[in-house]
DNA sequence: GAGCTGATGGAAAGCGCTTTCCAAACCGGT
DNA sequence: ACCGGTTTGGAAAGCGCTTTCCATCAGCTC
């Protein structure tokens, strides 16, 4: 049905072997002149290769995967934007999977994208603290890896990958350190679940900071949840509940450490009357694209999503050395001040 | 090197035929009780299919492609996720190209996935009222569905695909009335570049429910720019500045056909001090996930974004019917009124 | 011009799987 | 016990490409 390499070498009176060399750069090389024939007959018939073809007689595909919570999260959209620019430019096509963060679906991911001999798998989400599941998903990349297969890890996801270093801890303690010089004392924390290992780290960037200044976010002040706008909602109620409860001040400062769960806090700070920054001042962490236009405009720490992905993808594509150490590629991190934030009132 | 269904037919003692029928529905079937042993077999060895080859053999990949503008965007991002989802459900996965609405680009795309072989190609984004960009297009699409691909689009890309029908057209015109309705009658509005048919059926849409009432844009009260926060916050300025130098009072309320582009809007207004919806209403289009977090809480049209997708995946997907007669599927879109509209001041 | 080297085209052997096509086995009915 | 009809397993032929291995040939040197 579809034109074949076959048919393009008759058509251009070659041999196939002829055909493929011409076509596909191969080490061989073939006279300019009937590589032009070659090339001439391709495009006459509209030849299109197979993938799949190409992918099975070299044992390597076209592909690369990316593995993630979820595409329509901003922080993980933009970091697949990076991937899938990377990829195109290598001439590649990018596999996306949402796992929504769960360990089965990841597995599960990871053995599909080996099935289909991806050339690379980026890892942009599934940093596990939980040791049982860790160990499964570092069995199946490993297989992978045997195989072939190259992983780049955004974010620390263990010695075993090439991986890009996000500043996520350095970025954190700066942002602490920012708002304390504000003035703040009172320090509220909104982190992702402890299996996060994004979160964790952010976590203990915030914490660091504090502690050198000699201090410690309050009982009932450190709050995990999803990161999510909802997670984020619900925990900034909890807090407020704890402190009414308990009859403690309120923070005057909360750190949600990602973006999207800021917009939870800052809407269920709005709902609640609460005015930011005049009570209390939020900070989120990634600067999604529309951070800036939150009400108000909300101070984060920057991350270069799109460059991260395509630095995970230069890693992994990078020639030879099958990795004798996994390397490693950074990303910096910057603190953003913006509205949302603001000296504490003096009282 | 990787195990092979021959390693497993072999360790299990039965042939290649079996063991292929056994681990992958065939129409054929297999006694249960060698069909465990090959599954036994399977799992002892580890096997993980080789997909590009089933790819070979079946001529038809295990994968979906989706074309769009851009994966870190809210409005693709949500498509994108639910074409995973619903491409997940079906043991699919799926690849993703960003083109930035570049025709070239996205020309090339299509050969590529069509080089993959994907089983159905999902356009979200490629809507090109330029004729001569959609003949192109329309060639490599037909070239690949005489090959038995399938195609679907998410809004109307002509007769020829399947699509999921969005109410764009009616969704803005309710949005238009919505806000006739408060008492507005001085009305600017954003629309998408010539070139995309979403942006033109929402200002269709705008438009005929203007004229429904009487009324019309005044000039220069219309403009077009990207669908991106940049185009947005510039339209609006020009805006304001013809307003402004030819002395015409400033529109009541402003219609930007996409939630991005009304984030631009705000950030505009609220940069030369103009507040909303006191002296302006805006309104946005997509009710994209932050949309009620900006200032103030946008008034928008919601699309459900990830059921779309999935909607188009199913479209495509769907048994049998190599199209006689293109389907269609409907999304419908809502009005949501939220904080950014209100009634004109009554000067 | 014989003999060598190096470059280049072609035949053919896979890559790992699916699927036809056969042959063998098995069923009930007589 | 025999026979058509139905299952079911296996051998083998691809699917469209890459790549090894050979044969050929041009260009040298002596």
């Amino acid at each position: 049905m579809a034109v074949t390499l076959g048919d393009v070498a008759r058509h251009a009176g070659v041999s196939l072997a002829t055909a493929s060399r011409a076509l596909n750069g191969s080490a061989r090389s073939v006279t300019e002149e009937l590589s032009a024939k070659v090339r001439a007959s391709a495009d006459a018939l509209g030849y299109l290769p197979n993938a799949p073809a190409q992918a099975l007689a070299r044992s390597s595909g076209a592909t690369i995967g990316v593995l993630l919570h979820d595409v329509a999260d901003p922080y993980f959209g933009g970091i697949a934007r990076g991937v899938g620019d990377a990829a195109a430019r290598a001439g590649l096509l990018s596999l996306v999977t949402s796992t929504d963060g769960d360990p089965r679906r990841e597995l599960e991911a990871i053995r599909m994208l080996h099935a289909h001999r991806v050339r690379a798998i980026v890892l942009a989400g599934s940093a596990y603290n939980d040791v049982s599941v860790i160990q499964q998903l570092d069995e199946a990349l490993a297989a992978y890896q045997e195989q072939g297969g190259r992983v780049a890890a955004i974010t620390d996801h263990g010695p075993l990958y090439d991986t890009v270093q996000v500043d996520n801890k350095e970025g954190a303690a700066s942002l602490t350190h920012s708002l304390a010089r504000l003035g703040h004392r009172h320090f509220a924390v909104i982190t992702g679940p402890e299996r996060m290992r994004v979160a964790e780290d952010r976590l203990d960037g915030v914490l660091d900071a504090l502690r050198e200044i000699g201090l410690a976010p309050a009982e009932g002040m450190l709050q995990r949840t999803e990161f999510t706008r909802e997670g984020g909602r619900a925990a900034m109620a909890r807090i407020l509940d704890v402190a009414r409860e308990s009859g403690t001040p309120l923070p005057t400062a909360v750190l949600a450490l990602s973006d999207i769960c800021a917009a939870g806090v800052l809407a269920e700070l709005r709902d609640r009357g609460i005015s930011v920054p005049g009570e209390i001042s939020v900070a989120g962490f990634d600067d999604i694209p529309l951070a800036t236009d939150l009400a108000p405009a909300l101070s984060t720490v920057r991350l270069p999503l799109a460059r991260m992905g395509e630095s995970a993808v230069r890693l992994a594509l990078r020639e030879g050395g099958r990795r004798e150490a996994a390397e490693t590629s950074s990303a910096y991190a910057e603190v953003v001040l913006r509205d949302s934030t603001a000296a504490p009132r003096v009282d």
